[in-house]
Order: C-alpha cells, then structure tokens, then sequence
DNA sequence: TATTGTTATACTCTATAACTATA
DNA sequence: TATAGTTATAGAGTATAACAATA
C-alpha cells in the first residue's frame, strides 16, 4: 500500500455532489431517450410537447412553454415541426395567440411515443421498486418546486 | 365543474415520468451552478475536470475522460482552456500522452471552485436532510451503475 | 403597456468522423 | 493494431435581444 500504488486508483472528488450526480443521470437518460425516438423523428423536447398538448387541447403556445420551462423564442421552432408534419394544429383564439391541438395524426402518433416513453422508463428506472420510485418522484418535485416555486397554471 | 372550467388548468401528463422529472431538475441545476461560476470564469466541465485532476495528480486526460463520461474529442477544449489560464500543467508521459495537475494557481483556483460548488449544493439540495440526501445519492448512483456499468478505473 | 409569436444569435454539452502520432 | 490527442462539424437544449402585431 504504497502511495503510487494508491494513486493508481483514481478518485472521483464529485461521487457525494448531488449536483454532478443528477446531471451525469440525467445526461444519460436523456441519450437513452434520444436513441428510442430517434426512428419516430421526433426530438425528446418535441415529444414532450406533443404528450403534453395532447393532454391540453386548446392550451396556448405560451402556456405551454410556461408550464414547461421552455422559453417563448424556443417554442417557436417546436410548434412549427410539429404543425409541418401534421401533429398539431393551430385555430387562432384572436388576433395573436393560437389554440394547439392533436390531429388525428397526432394523436396517434402520441400513443406510439408514449410507448416509446414507456420502454425508456422502465429500461432506466426499473430496477426501482414502487415505494423507491414514488419516493424518487416526491422528493425530485420537492427539489424542483423550492427552487422554480408552484407552476404557474396560466 | 364544467368542461371549459375543467380545460382551464392544465395538467402535466410528463408529471409521473422520472426520466422528465430528473430533466428538468438537472437542468434547472446545470443553470444556477452556471451562474455561480460565470464570475469565476469557467464552465461547469471545466469546473468539474480541473476538481477532478487536484483530486488525482498526473492523471491521463483520455483517463480522465473515461471516469466522467467525456469524450476524447470533448476533452480536447476543456483542458486547453484550463492549461492557457494557467490552472493546470501538462507533463509528457511518453510520446503521446501527459499526465495532468494543477499549478498552485489551479488549486488555490480549486478551493474558490469548491466553495461555490458547495454553495450552489446548499442551495438546491439543502431542503433535504442528511438521510434524504444519503438515499437520494445511493439511488442515483444505482441507476447511474445500473445503465453504465462499473466506472472503468484506467 | 403588456403579451404573443417570431427571428437571429450565441453558448454549453454532447456526438461522430477523420486525422496524426505513438505504444 | 490499438491508443492518445486533435480538429472539424453537427445536433440538442437553452439564453437574450429585438421586432411586429395585438390585447
């Protein structure tokens, strides 16, 4: 147990930096979920958006992007590739907003990216029982909702 | 309760989804620790790879990749920017590889980076308590271990 | 005046391919 | 052949500023 020995063995300073930790996962899930939509077409903040209208009709690309911490100037671009490839639609509510909704098209393209969410899910976090997992998510939201506050539910 | 009123609230249907949940957390993380090394002048990987080497003196840099999931072409940048501010020093090994450590400069940098650090894990994780934080470490680490494997020690 | 949506732009992290030089 | 380091390039998410049009 000499001390060149010993440096050999490389230690990582940020193993109890929660912070590094949660990004270093999180980097990771987010690869895996890349590669399961990669054959959809779709990127994970596309999909995200498209679950989330679907479960919204109507709702306003601004709302959206409150509720989802995504910024007006980086909606934009998300709510085109989605309206080109005729996931969503857009009625306009008056003179500057839209209403956003699922096509037919869309909706049936949701169910399918939510079994690809689903296989990501289970793939990444399985190994949690239910009682680790349900924890997991309230302390993740307790985390989130100190430091960004309530959502807002415009 | 009618179905306008009803349409009204929105309702995240990503709220369950641990791979979203972790996301937005860790980015809502990756944004305060940015803000509180801009005055320092270094990004959170560089941060984090200048920690690394103090912690493990004339470790390789592809070495040093291999441990925090850094890619041998991204790896390239970071070092040279920590090398051109002087913080660390590279020492040939053989013909093709250095081995890496801080200067005095670096590690008196070090020491000003942990504190902020350490501020930036108080203020986000500081609402756990000590057994919160222990569990919440072990979790990610098993799902992390789980999807990545054992760290390769190189 | 404040809000909606858009465009332009830049930054950070990540990913792949291709190249040189060395083990 | 495999590894170390580099460069170039691209993709994804995020950020700010500025603008036109509308509430």
């Amino acid at each position: 147990m000499n001390a060149s020995l010993a440096a050999s063995k490389l230690v990582d300073p940020l193993e109890t930096n929660l912070g590094y930790q949660l990004r270093r996962l999180s980097a990771a899930a987010m690869a895996d979920l890349s590669a399961r939509l990669a054959s959809s077409g779709v990127k994970p903040s596309e999909a995200t958006v498209l679950l989330f209208i679907q479960a919204n009709p109507e709702t306003t690309q601004s709302a959206v992007g409150r509720r989802l911490s995504i910024q007006r100037a980086n909606m934009a671009p998300i709510i085109a590739a989605l309206e080109e490839r005729n996931l969503i639609r857009r009625t306009p509510l008056n003179g500057r907003s839209f209403g956003l909704a699922c096509t037919r098209t869309g909706a049936t393209f949701a169910e399918k990216l939510k079994k690809s969410v689903a296989s990501h899910e289970a793939a990444f976090f399985g190994a949690l029982d239910g009682k680790e997992r349900e924890r997991l998510i309230r302390t993740i939201a307790a985390l989130r909702n100190a430091v960004e506050g309530e959502p807002d539910d415009a």
